[in-house]
Parts: structure tokens; C-alpha cells; sequence
DNA sequence: ATACATGCAAATAGTTTGCAAGAAG
DNA sequence: CTTCTTGCAAACTATTTGCATGTAT
């Protein structure tokens, strides 16, 4: 447990949003000039094997990093660009029930439209 | 539509399984040895554009592209190692009614172990 | 002719790694 | 002391891109 490790944690248990290593070390810098950007990434490997926080893996970019390890979604919305959290309950259950198989994790990755901006759709819909 | 494109698609589309964008530049090149990767990785990009075939991101190593246009799933196997094609029906519809949000499209990951390898396990933990 | 696609090589993005120096137990 | 981790830079993997040439309409 270094001094590096620790802040990187810090950052990443700070925030609400989801982080790439370079962002994480963008603010890691900013506390701890020294740093290095290697540093970064090895501890947020060993953090995802540690199961200590979760790597979201896109299309579009760097991965990501989320403090959230309770089981959930991302939503990647087309209408405000956001990456959301979604939260369905049981889907790991759903999925093993179904398929017959045993899920030790999952990644599920929606590209639409988010709670917000699908309300919003709809209403334009009706009109 | 240019021979290296139709070589490569035709190269997908004989494929079941799901292939890098590296394993198709070599089949491609046993027949057509002079085609060049990046024209391989341009005609991925413009067929995933289209939707005529699907691109599967994953995070220990290179995109895979998927000749199956048919939503369904994917399970990497900690049995056999297998990446495997899972087809739950309706999973999209039960997303946009449980998270209120519309679905585009979606990637589900799974790692786990695939029908025939918990079948296995099942039978051990019984016995 | 004119637009588009190719082959090639160089560039890029994201991430990993070897190694000497430094910190922690 | 000895082991582990760092900072740094170089290496690496996967992918994209600029450009001159070639191909198809």
C-alpha cells in the first residue's frame, strides 16, 4: 500500500463519474506531481483483479474505471452523449436460468437513449 | 465494391466463429496476396458502419467481427476458453421496459463457463 | 475524366514493460 | 537487508491515416 496507490484509490472511490487511467492521472498529478502514468496503470490493473473496482471496456476510447462493483449497466446515450449507470435487478440470475450457464461477471453495454432523454422522445412522440 | 472487399466479406460470412481483423488479413492474403491490412481494417470499419456485420470488443485482445447481425450474447468460457454465441430471445425488450430507456443496440460479455462445461460441473458437484 | 479504393508506410492511441533507483516492512 | 514499487523511457499492440498510385465507372 503505497502513498500512489492510495491517492489513485481515493480518486477513483471521489468520484461519481467513470475515469480513464489518464484522467485518473491528470488529478493524480495535480496532488502528487511525480507520478507517473506507468504507476497509474499498474495499479488500476491490480485493482481490477483485487475486484476492488471495475473496468468498463467501449468502442470509442480509453477504458474506464468505476467505483461501483454492485453488478449494473452502462448506457452509452444518443442523446446527451452521457455514459450512464443502469441498474437492472436479478439479470445474472436471469442469464444463468436461461442460457444454462453459470455467470461468474458480466459487461453489458447499451448504445440509446438514457431514462431522461427517452422521456423526452416520448413526449415529442405524442405530440 | 471492390474484389478486396468482397473477399473480405465473403471470408466472414464463410466463418462460424469469430475472427480478428488479423486472422482475416491472412486468410485474405492466401488468396489475394497482395492486400494490404489497412485495407482490411477500412472494409471492417465501413461493414460495421452498415451493419452488415458486427464488431465484438472484449478486453484481452483485438475486436472480433461476427458475420451473425442476429442480437444475441457472448460468453468467454473460464472452462474451455471458447468465446461462445449465446441467444437469449427478447433481451432488448426487457431492457426498455425494466430501465425505461430505448435500446439501439447492445453488447453483453459474459465470462463464465458455457452450457456444456456447467453441465460438466454440475454433474461433479452432485456427485 | 473523375471519383473512389488501394497498398504502403508512417503515425497514432492506449497500454505494458525492463530497469535502475527509491521506499517500505 | 530484502522485497516490492516507483519513475522513466522505450516497446508494444491494435488501429488509423496521408499519400501516390491504381481501378472502376
Amino acid at each position: 500500500m503505497t502513498r500512489q496507490r492510495q491517492l489513485i484509490y481515493k480518486i477513483i472511490m471521489n468520484t461519481e463519474g467513470h475515469l480513464s487511467a489518464d484522467e485518473i492521472f491528470s488529478y493524480a498529478k495535480a496532488e502528487m506531481p511525480s507520478i507517473a502514468l506507468g504507476t497509474v496503470y499498474r495499479n488500476l490493473r491490480l485493482m481490477v483483479e483485487d475486484q476492488e473496482i471495475r473496468q468498463i471496456i467501449t468502442d470509442y476510447g480509453p477504458d474506464r474505471y468505476d467505483r461501483n462493483m454492485i453488478p449494473h449497466e452502462h448506457l452509452h446515450c444518443d442523446g446527451c452523449g452521457k455514459l450512464v449507470d443502469i441498474t437492472f435487478g436479478g439479470l445474472k440470475e436471469l442469464l444463468e436460468n436461461k442460457g444454462e450457464i453459470a455467470v461468474n461477471d458480466y459487461q453489458l453495454n447499451i448504445r440509446g437513449l438514457c431514462p431522461v432523454c427517452n422521456a423526452k422522445q416520448k413526449k415529442i412522440r405524442v405530440q
